[in-house]
DNA sequence: TTCCTTGCAAATCGTTTGCATAATG
DNA sequence: CATTATGCAAACGATTTGCAAGGAA
């Protein structure tokens, strides 16, 4: 099926565009809300899952329960924080390698792949110390 | 708060040994059921939820909206096939090092990692191959 | 005019939870 | 006896979907 331009998938992409912090759905209704009064979860969603199935976007779950999309569409690794839930990106190069590796030892055919690593984040080490003293 | 023993538990931990593909709650319910009638869906989550949190087994989202278990918690990465929905094992030695890696780039505290490949297995693309005939 | 999109609201569905009862230590 | 676990059913919450109306090609 043809894709036709619409105003609000447009919003959609130029916002998820000017975020580096992976937001879920309600995070981009609510924000395209502010310039857009009129639109709708159900489209928000609509248009994400299309621009996530035509790979112009990235669908991320990190085991939070909610799924977080992402305008960097390039081969990398993300960072889930357990403590204040953030999702960060991480550039690691060995990346490509374990992608050509991956494909050399799969029977299959691999599309691509889901790097995410979980922990705890500077900040909310930090915090945690703080709140000892 | 203290773990007590409790039959069904032992059931579906011992299901889940034996199992290598990576079985949904609702799949590890029907089968347990199949030995214990009584179990109810609720206390398969409760114990899936309980021991993953122990790390005692592992909760793996590929994507198709509901979680999958695993008995083995050794790092090890997932394929899922898009086609058949099938996730399998991947043993990929580099996973190591790209954990240390990623530990020694990030500024937090990295406890797990979750890698997952994504594409079409070999059993569906000669299926697709088949029926292209 | 044809087909894609939208807003709205209702429906889905995997998962969680409250509660009274049963089992464990 | 104190505490944790269970079965049941209801509640939750993120996401999807049906439908009539609006917009793009």
């Amino acid at each position: 099926m043809a894709v036709k331009y619409s105003r609000q998938r447009q919003m959609i992409y130029n916002f998820l565009m000017t975020r580096k912090d992976h937001p879920t759905a309600d995070v981009v209704y609510k924000n395209v809300r502010q310039e857009y009064p009129n639109i709708s979860l159900g489209t928000v969603y609509r248009n994400l899952t299309l621009l996530a199935d035509r790979g112009e976007i990235l669908r991320i779950q990190v085991g939070d329960g909610v799924d977080h999309f992402d305008a960097d569409t390039s081969r990398h690794c993300h960072f889930f924080c357990s403590d204040c839930g953030g999702v960060t990106d991480m550039q690691l190069d060995c990346v490509e390698d374990m992608f050509t590796r991956a494909q050399q030892k799969c029977s299959g055919k691999i599309e691509s792949q889901s790097i995410c690593f979980y922990g705890t984040c500077r900040k909310c080490l930090d915090k945690s110390v703080e709140n000892q003293k």
